[in-house]
DNA sequence: AAATAAATTTAGACAAATCTAAAAATATTT
DNA sequence: AAATATTTTTAGATTTGTCTAAATTTATTT
């Protein structure tokens, strides 16, 4: 089936509501899309006729299976966009997530394949949010400080949760980015920084007000 | 300024009609964009009030300055788009166009920028259509067919004509694709074949029937 | 140049997505 | 449980982009 952006961006939003609250209200998905009450009834209804959303006047809502795996296939494609803006664009990441609001509506199911592909299959987002699969299933792995990581495991840059100026330069030195391998060789109790291995480069030490921004997920 | 989907779908048809025959007028606008003349009417009235159309009643209609401007802009985008789609995400030339003809709607200017350096800041599409520059200049680079290469002179794959699941493995064999430096070694009269260096990778013979579907260009 | 044909525009309707203001239902307070 | 407050829905308007059918202008033919 096809939707427009409109009740693309309705459904996501129930979604994530949903994922705290179980039910969603009228206001708050008003309240969270920046739009009017009444508005957000006349999509419920449209959204109740085409079968996405579980909808009784009065009772709140929440999704259908079929209205949360289209949901899914929206965050699917923001989250890949946000990665290739990211990693592929070299964005920073506050510009990222207005450019992929745009990008995520774009029809193609074969792009995103493709795109998935290109990016080497990530399983998170530049902010540590996991990729749904095509599917719709959320990838089950965990991702863990790179203080937390066994000593000589090889792990996967997933995100970073501090992205300012100071500390890109600083990754950007090291040459770790998001989608390194990396392996955590020693920790040093005086300071509290540990021995990284940056595989294809070098080793380097990372203070530990650098590395608890780091996060890392291995299978 | 910003343009609605369908403003700047109607402003890149008047501009490529009107490359073609200087004035456009109605009824060829409607048949290009499969629409009625009545709706043409409609937007045109609207291209007029913001600056973009010089339009008389019944007098026909060209885009003004900054009416090419915004249309060389959506072209750029386009074609952008399009050879991202073929050359990094493996794309067969075919299904390009449709999908491209979504993404040339993404507004970021930044996105399109750091696309078009992530892509090498490519000349033309993977149809061979010159991609203009930010200011919305054209490249004057010229297109040659392979034939007409002078010897031993470098140039860069820029497009191929012939898409054929035979071509695109007999390129493939080649390693050549858009994108590839390659220089002319000889030419055999006997059947018209020439020998190619493909530069990082080896020697090889494409018959005059391969060869004649293959441009490149220079500087 | 009058009649006919073709192209273009206008007038008015329609669908989608939104809004405001009023009405209805539900929840909370006293 | 009655009164009040909050939430939600309805009714009707608005905007954008489209359409059909009729009217108007321009072009072509006889």
């Amino acid at each position: 089936m096809n939707f427009s952006i409109s009740e693309e961006n309705h459904i996501k939003w129930i979604y994530h509501l949903q994922q705290k609250k179980g039910l969603v209200n009228t206001n708050s998905l008003a309240a969270e899309m920046q739009t009017k009450a009444a508005s957000v009834t006349d999509m419920l209804k449209k959204l109740k006729a085409k079968k996405l959303l579980q909808y009784e006047k009065y009772k709140g809502f929440k999704l259908t299976e079929m209205g949360k795996k289209t949901a899914l296939n929206v965050i699917r494609k923001h989250r890949l966009w946000e990665y290739f803006l990211s990693v592929k664009l070299g964005f920073e990441w506050e510009k990222v997530h207005a450019i992929a609001e745009e990008l995520e509506h774009i029809s193609s199911d074969e792009l995103i394949q493709r795109l998935d592909d290109f990016l080497g299959n990530p399983s998170f987002d530049p902010h540590g949010d996991p990729i749904p699969d095509s599917f719709g299933k959320i990838p089950a792995i965990k991702q863990y400080n790179v203080l937390q990581l066994p000593l000589n495991k090889k792990a996967v840059v997933s995100s970073v949760s501090n992205q300012s100026p100071e500390m890109l330069e600083m990754l950007k030195h090291h040459k770790i980015g998001i989608g390194s391998t990396l392996q955590s060789l020693k920790h040093f109790a005086f300071d509290g920084s540990i021995e990284i291995k940056v595989l294809k480069n070098a080793t380097c030490i990372l203070s530990e007000q650098v590395a608890k921004n780091i996060f890392v997920y291995y299978d």
